[in-house]
DNA sequence: AGGATGACGGGAG
DNA sequence: ACTCCCGCCATCC
């Protein structure tokens, strides 16, 4: 197998995550890492991404934990999430999300992403 | 082997 | 609200 690196099931729990984030909702990648057991490891998560070998991940619902988007604005990516969280009913203000958007907190299990 | 980098976060000034 | 800084960690050079 190719040069594994870093738990393959630590990516998998990642990944998990992320879809676990419904439409027109949003959450950071340090929720997203906590979700998947790895608190801290919110740079992991970006990384998850940035492989984007997962066609049916819905990145563009991570977001920095400020609000802020993703990527820095003026690019295409920044755009491109930008367009599709518009999609999914999320404003997008100044390069942010709204607070009530974000589906984490303290304790994510209780939340359960529900809405 | 060592230092820099980054789709991060949180605290401090 | 903004900038700076440090902690974390897998990769990259």
């Amino acid at each position: 197998m190719g040069t594994e690196s870093t738990s393959s099931s630590a990516h998998a729990a990642i990944r998990a995550a992320i879809r676990a984030v419904p439409p027109g909702r949003v959450s950071s990648y340090g929720a997203i890492a906590a979700r998947a057991g790895l608190r801290g490891r919110a740079r992991l998560v970006g990384r998850v991404l940035r492989e984007g070998d997962s066609p049916a991940l819905p990145w563009h619902r991570v977001l920095h934990s400020d609000g802020r988007l993703a990527a820095p604005p003026g690019t295409a990516l920044a755009r491109e999430q930008m367009r599709r969280l518009a999609a999914e009913g999320v404003p997008v203000r100044k390069g942010r999300v709204a607070r009530e958007y974000f589906i984490d907190g303290d304790d994510l299990d209780v939340l359960l992403w529900r809405g």
